[in-house]
RNA sequence: GGGGUCGUAGUUCAGAUUGGUUAGAACGCCUGCCUGUCACGCAGGAGGUCGCGAGUUCAACUCUCGUCGGCCCCGCCA
């Protein structure tokens, strides 16, 4: 709606976004997906208009005209016209609405929710969600062009209850029997691999019954792709491009690639999280050579001595660095320390400091230096802390700073039950190097596993998958998982299965940290509580019990 | 399953530490005035089971306990 249209009788539809009645003039501001523009109506022209309410559907007829220079309002994209009513239809009565629907929302989230049609005419969530049809869009766009093809798979299908809790559906047709929502569609991908599309995409809902989280919901949707006769480059390349050709189509950025890559096990000694936030520095440092000849109790006979040096760190107070200190006993850690340094160094370990260790560790006035001494536990909690500090001291720079974190290790050991779980998924093919040890020591077997991280968040995670029945049985005897439930997989594996791999970038993640928004709900249109409930659906809900008959179940109380 | 935090007009919050008169403000809503506003302005008005339940007390929005709900975190998320 622009000048080209001055003195055009036009029609236009609408939501009323804000009414300024003057009396003898009254103007609305006349709200659709694409703009608002202001519309001036004559009250002795058009009776009515005192009837109309915000949040009103409307249609108005009129003709457009520029406005004069002192009244022209850059601030709006059709700010330098109006249009001057000639007749108003209401085609949609609006209620009052239980909030003022308006960009910089008052409104608490669960109303937000409840009444989420109305939440979702404001201007950042319309943003949003067209958005996130752009970047689906740019992410098809490069598949497509890529030669994929897009290729849906079942929803309802097996309970394979290894990985996260399912989502059942009762079956009515066979009593006592159940169906599970896909929690992936790893299976069907693999199969199709084997039925020979050799390169297959889609976007896929996947449904996990597990707490959600700011970032997590019971339903999210990932672009899930798998490739043929592919390693590992061939599909962190695609994946790479198809970024690429994101930031350039939604962004209008060159995104730099190839990403930089870390392996596992540096990831954890230095950031202590498998998903590096890089936006900051604050590594973490090794000083077990500095330390160990100091004769100090609590680092004695301790296998490693890490530090954070968080630059302007010194702010933190004493009871804030105190609370820490709990923190690390409850991790079983044998606590913290800390020397903050000033004019001179003071804290616990002040003394156990020089000029030359400081210098080391580039340790300078106004920082926080934090040690803590023990076993790999220190890994994750220094990672967290050195999140935090960031957080505190407001450290990250903006941008996007991706990375690929590989060298995966396939198994992880559950402390409390002893037994080897797969610490991505099952289906990952052990490093060929690393395969003699599957049967001696299944936790130095390395996975060919890759991860893609951005800011500190998980976005896509990716693997070449077994083609090879033996090993991959082999795989589900070491973390005692039920062959029988993957039995198409391993028949099928046994008639030409080629070689494949692929990624499955969660789009809902990347949505939010492309937008620089918070929460994962800000992106979904209908999104669910972190108790997992449909506020305006209201559900979970009970059911009829001619319902619960059919499906033959019973419930307790 | 565990921890933290919040819950007071339609909405967002103040009031609570120190229990005591009629629980306030802003936005929204209603009425009136206003022809250049764009967060319009001005005048007036309506609107409250202080989440729910119990306890302490002469007296509870306020203190105690319990409970329900939202958000955040841990567990969990192949």
């Amino acid at each position: 709606m622009q000048k080209d249209k001055v003195d055009h009788e036009i029609e236009a539809f609408g939501w009323v976004d804000r009414i300024r009645n003057l009396g003898g003039l009254v103007f609305v501001d006349l709200r659709d997906r694409t703009a608002t523009l202001q519309i001036v109506i004559d009250p002795k022209a058009i009776p009515g208009v005192k009837e109309l309410g915000l949040q009103d559907c409307i249609q108005v007829f009129g003709k457009v005209r520029e406005r004069p220079d002192v009244q022209k309002t850059p601030k709006m994209t059709t700010g330098n016209v109006e249009l001057e009513v000639s007749k108003i239809e209401v085609l949609g009565k609006s209620k009052v609405p239980p909030f003022v629907v308006e960009s910089d929302v008052k409104a608490n989230e669960d109303l937000r929710l409840r009444y989420r049609y109305l939440d979702l005419r404001r201007e950042p969530m319309q943003q949003a969600i067209m958005f996130r049809h752009q970047v689906i869009t740019a992410m098809r766009e490069y598949l497509n062009k890529n030669d994929f093809i897009e290729i849906e798979t079942p929803i309802l299908t097996r309970s394979m209850p290894e990985g996260a809790r399912d989502y059942l559906v009762p079956s009515r047709l066979y009593k006592g029997k159940f169906y599970a929502l896909a929690q992936s569609p790893q299976m069907y991908k693999q199969l199709l691999m084997v039925a020979g599309f050799e390169r297959y995409y889609q976007i896929a809902r996947c449904m996990r019954d597990e707490d959600p989280r700011h970032d997590r919901q019971p339903e999210h949707t990932q672009v899930d792709m798998e490739m043929s006769f592919v390693d590992e480059e061939d599909v962190m390349t695609i994946a790479e491009g198809m970024f690429a050709h994101i930031f350039k189509q939604v962004l209008g950025q060159e995104l730099k690639i190839p990403f930089p890559r870390m392996r596992y096990k540096d990831a954890i000694e230095k950031y202590g999280t498998d998903k590096p936030d890089l936006c900051f520095g604050m590594e973490i440092i090794d000083v077990k050579a500095a330390f160990k000849g100091k004769g100090f109790p609590p680092f004695k006979d301790k296998p490693d001595i890490r530090a954070l040096v968080v630059k302007r760190g010194g702010s933190f107070s004493r009871k804030e660095l105190d609370s820490l200190k709990d923190r690390a006993k409850e991790l079983g850690l044998p606590g913290i320390f800390w020397v903050k340094r000033e004019e001179k160094f003071s804290g616990s370990i002040a003394k156990l400091l020089d000029e030359n260790i400081a210098r080391q560790l580039q340790f300078e006035k106004g920082d926080l230096l934090v040690i803590t001494a023990g076993s790999k536990k220190i890994f994750p909690f220094l990672g967290n802390l050195r999140n935090e500090f960031a957080s505190e001291l407001g450290l990250r720079e903006k941008g996007f700073k991706f990375l690929w974190v590989y060298d995966f290790p396939i198994f992880e050991l559950d402390e409390k039950t002893g037994a080897f779980t797969a610490s991505h998924h099952i289906f990952t093919q052990p490093k060929p190097e690393d395969i003699k040890y599957l049967d001696t020591d299944p936790l130095k077997v390395r996975g060919r596993l890759y991860d893609l991280v951005c800011n500190g968040n998980e976005l896509a995670s990716g693997s070449i998958r077994n083609h090879n029945r033996q090993i991959q049985e082999k795989l589900f005897g070491i973390v005692k998982m039920d062959p029988t439930k993957y039995t198409m997989l391993l028949d099928a594996l046994e008639y030409g299965a080629p070689p494949h791999g692929g990624i499955a970038p969660g789009i809902d993640r990347i949505i939010m940290i492309l937008a620089g928004l918070k929460s994962i709900r800000e992106v979904i249109a209908f999104p669910k509580t972190t108790t997992a409930q449909g506020l305006m659906e209201n559900i979970p809900d009970q059911v009829t019990p001619q319902q619960l008959k059919d499906l033959h179940i019973k419930t307790d109380e």
